[in-house]
DNA sequence: ATTGACGCTATTTTT
DNA sequence: TAGCGTCAAT
């Protein structure tokens, strides 16, 4: 068991090492992409309660995601000899459910209160819109949902926004019409899990000082995509008051003690913890989202950070790829300054290449992967862009290449439809009073409930201000007979279930409710049929490791295993998709591969318009984010990257003519290695090692060069693209599939070119250049 | 209740 | 281009 104090401490560098062992104050540790900043977070916890500074139950450690909570708890438990299962270890969202589980009279919340998505949010919103007759075209339920959010994460509550005109005063109206629904309802959405566990610390002075007690070193990660009520969460937990209304600090509430302020003794905070806070400003990707960079200047600030302690080595990429992320990233005003290092050597330059269409390039990187494949394995390469939609045509590519890839960012698990119905009824036995679940699913599998009579029920469930299953009683005729048969499944499902372990309770209301036979019947359905059963066995596993979930002194009141697996589902969306072979090639957005890290990467789209986004250019503070995007794609790669940008794109069913990126101009020439002939306006230093190999992969002759801001001539496309295929009328041709031909007719130019071939099996075809695998033969 | 046509829109997205 | 949501028609 490795526990020893030094063997705890061995290979961290100075600034890790200073970081880890830091005497107890407020930290904030810069650390930079790869420079070992989990490791840190990990072993400080490690050190505190191995030194005996600090007992497991005594620390508060708060991620983003799950996955990073997940990967905490792992290194942890290796590193101790200690059950992880109690400790406070969590994402902000999963921390908050705890409080609100363990104190749900306190909050005002029910029991079982159930937590919505974006997408159980989002029909909350339209059902709530329909049924108070709003006008969907002035308020569109999709901008309400982000008001609200952007509302209540700021932590300003209905009463509290200020409106200065009719439209304004409406949103409101909704906003506070929402907070009622939900209230009703017994339901939380995201933003809520953190408002409401504020607002129950800030107002509950016993509770607060139990938990600001309880904690004395809070440890947070990816500090720099916290937002306003995240923060003034930690602060509130830290033993510092914060009123963050409209977004203004007001800190006119008798303030708390400053943790070691009041103190006699150091190092045990009364009424209130430490706060080490890890983040990266040049890692900041979600600001639009409401992540607030500016936390770590009011942290270093508010809590009086003495030092802010720099992570700069990397262990991660090799020196040419860390100095075009440096050389980048120098190119924004608002930093906290950090440059990354590495004693791995320079390694190669980095690749770049430019081609004619978007096509081109994802052909070309297909024949580079191939390329590389006897190096390095399909799942340490990666394809990076800005925005989904370029995924398709690399997608393509990579089919037709019949090379295996991942596409990240698709439906996960708890997200499909046939999981959501599925969840819908366990919500419903749970509390049949949750709206949304009964919406969801009183008609589906269909059972004659029609659009008029949930109208009706509508109606009468507004008219007595109750839910839609405490309305049914009301109503008379068909619609009410029908809907009873309904609300009796319901209770049916309830009691049939009552004894059961929750995997036989999912099994039981799958049946029940005729989800199974529906998918049965369907003849796509097969796949939902599996996923249903998976339902069952991911209920199976969550309810084996629940027993060490509660191991904690928190009193958890009974929780039922089928709210906590509720909670579980809404809280961790599960696998992005069925994590096909574990070998094959990454796709993803720049966004999702925060925190990636693969030998290759291929960086493509580099163009002006895509990548720096076109809105974003515009925005305030849009352009820099869109380079610390590019900071976060370059800095992805260990060994080699690549960057790539074409002519001529397809975008939104139109022909686009994009000029290279700019972040490409930001990268000192003499890192880079063109493997198509260099830009006429780009820098070519005489040291510059690597020029003279330029070896076009694809027959690309030089191109003509053109001005910036001009688009490239058609005509010069046109007739590079002939002399590039070297294909005329008359030409004899062979294909993959079709075989031997010949060419009788073309139409088009550059990226629309067509030819008509007369094979000589397949018979006549029309193929598009850009598509079709054509050589003269 | 399902199907098809039309029109609109189109960064990024932990929980 | 294509994926979605709404609407009318079956």
């Amino acid at each position: 068991m490795p526990s020893s104090i030094p063997q705890l401490l061995s290979g961290l560098n100075p600034e890790q090492l200073a970081a880890v062992t830091l005497p107890p104050q407020h930290a904030l540790i810069l650390a930079g992409a790869g420079s070992g900043k989990t490791r840190v977070l990990t072993t400080r916890i490690a050190w505190l309660i191995s030194t005996g500074q600090a007992g497991p139950h005594s620390i508060l450690a708060v991620t983003f995601t799950n996955k990073a909570a997940k990967e905490m708890l792992a290194r942890l438990s290796a590193m101790l000899p200690i059950n992880t299962r109690g400790m406070w270890i969590g994402t902000f969202h999963g921390l908050c459910n705890r409080l609100l589980r363990a104190h749900y009279r306190e909050a005002g919340l029910p029991q079982l209160f159930q937590i919505l998505d974006q997408a159980d949010q989002l029909s909350a919103i339209k059902r709530l819109v329909r049924s108070l007759n709003i006008d969907d075209e002035k308020f569109p339920p999709r901008e309400l949902q982000h008001f609200i959010n952007a509302q209540k994460e700021q932590g300003v509550r209905a009463n509290a926004v200020e409106a200065w005109d009719d439209f304004a005063r409406r949103r409101v109206e909704i906003y506070a019409a929402y907070e009622q629904q939900c209230q009703r309802e017994g339901v939380v959405d995201f933003a809520e899990l953190l408002l409401r566990s504020f607002e129950l610390l800030e107002r509950n002075e016993i509770l607060r000082r139990h938990y600001q007690e309880r904690f004395q070193h809070i440890l947070v990660d990816e500090f720099q995509d916290t937002n306003r009520l995240q923060y003034a969460w930690l602060r509130q937990l830290a033993g510092k008051a914060m009123h963050i209304a409209g977004g203004r600090a007001k800190n006119d509430l008798p303030p708390n003690p400053l943790p070691g302020e009041g103190g006699d003794y150091p190092g045990a905070p009364i009424n209130g913890a430490w706060i080490f806070a890890v983040g990266d400003d040049d890692q900041s990707i979600y600001a639009f989202r409401g992540a607030e960079v500016g936390n770590m200047r009011d942290l270093e600030r508010e809590f009086k950070v003495a030092k802010v302690i720099r992570l700069e080595q990397n262990y991660r990429s090799h020196g040419n790829i860390l100095d075009a992320a440096n050389a980048i990233i120098k190119n924004n005003e608002a930093r906290l300054g950090k440059n990354l290092w590495t004693d791995a050597g320079s390694g190669e330059p980095l690749r770049v290449f430019e081609a004619n269409s978007d096509l081109d390039e994802a052909r070309w990187i297909v024949e580079e992967i191939q390329g590389l494949s006897r190096d390095h394995s399909r799942s340490e390469i990666a394809l990076l862009y800005r925005s989904n939609a370029q995924s398709r045509v690399l997608e393509h590519a990579l089919f037709n290449a019949r090379l295996p890839y991942r596409v990240y960012g698709g439906l996960r698990f708890f997200e499909r439809q046939e999981i959501k119905h599925a969840l819908a009824y366990l919500r419903l036995i749970a509390n049949p009073d949750d709206d949304t679940a009964f919406a969801r699913v009183v008609n589906f599998p269909t059972r004659g409930i029609g659009a008029r009579s949930l109208e009706q029920l509508a109606d009468a469930a507004k008219a007595q201000g109750s839910s839609l299953h405490a309305a049914i009683g009301q109503l008379g005729g068909k619609a009410q007979s029908s809907l009873s048969t309904f609300a009796q499944l319901i209770v049916r499902m309830r009691e049939g279930s009552a004894d059961l372990p929750l995997p036989e309770v999912v099994d039981h209301v799958l049946d029940l409710s005729g989800l199974r036979e529906h998918y049965r019947n369907e003849k796509e359905g097969q796949d939902r049929l599996e996923n249903l059963d998976e339902l069952i066995n991911a209920a199976a596993s969550f309810v084996s490791e629940e027993g060490q979930h509660l191991a904690t002194d928190v009193p958890m009141e009974e929780q039922s295993d089928l709210a906590s697996f509720l909670a579980h589902a809404s809280l961790e969306a599960g696998e992005h998709q069925a994590g096909d072979s574990d070998e094959a090639i990454q796709l993803m957005t720049v966004h999702s591969a925060k925190g990636l890290e693969f030998n290759v990467v291929f960086i493509s789209g580099l163009e002006e318009g895509l990548f720096p986004h076109e809105n974003a250019v515009p925005e305030e503070r849009g352009l820099e984010e869109e380079r610390r995007l590019m900071y976060v794609a370059v800095t992805r790669a260990r060994q080699r990257l690549y960057l790539s940008f074409a002519q001529t794109r397809m975008l939104h069913g139109q022909t686009r003519y994009n000029l290279p990126s700019r972040f490409l101009d930001e990268i000192p020439a003499g890192l880079l290695k063109w493997l198509t002939p260099k830009l006429k306006n780009a820098y070519v230093p005489k040291e510059a090692p690597w020029q003279d190999e330029v070896k076009p992969k694809t027959s690309h002759k030089p191109l003509p060069l053109r001005r910036a801001n001009a688009p490239p001539m058609h005509q010069a496309i046109a007739a590079r693209r002939e002399d590039d295929s070297g294909l005329r009328i008359g030409q004899n041709v062979m294909h993959a599939k079709f075989g031997q031909g010949v060419i009788i007719q073309s139409e088009g130019s550059g990226q629309d070119a067509r030819v008509q071939v007369n094979f000589r099996h397949a018979g006549m075809k029309w193929l598009a250049l850009s598509v079709a695998k054509l050589s003269p033969a």
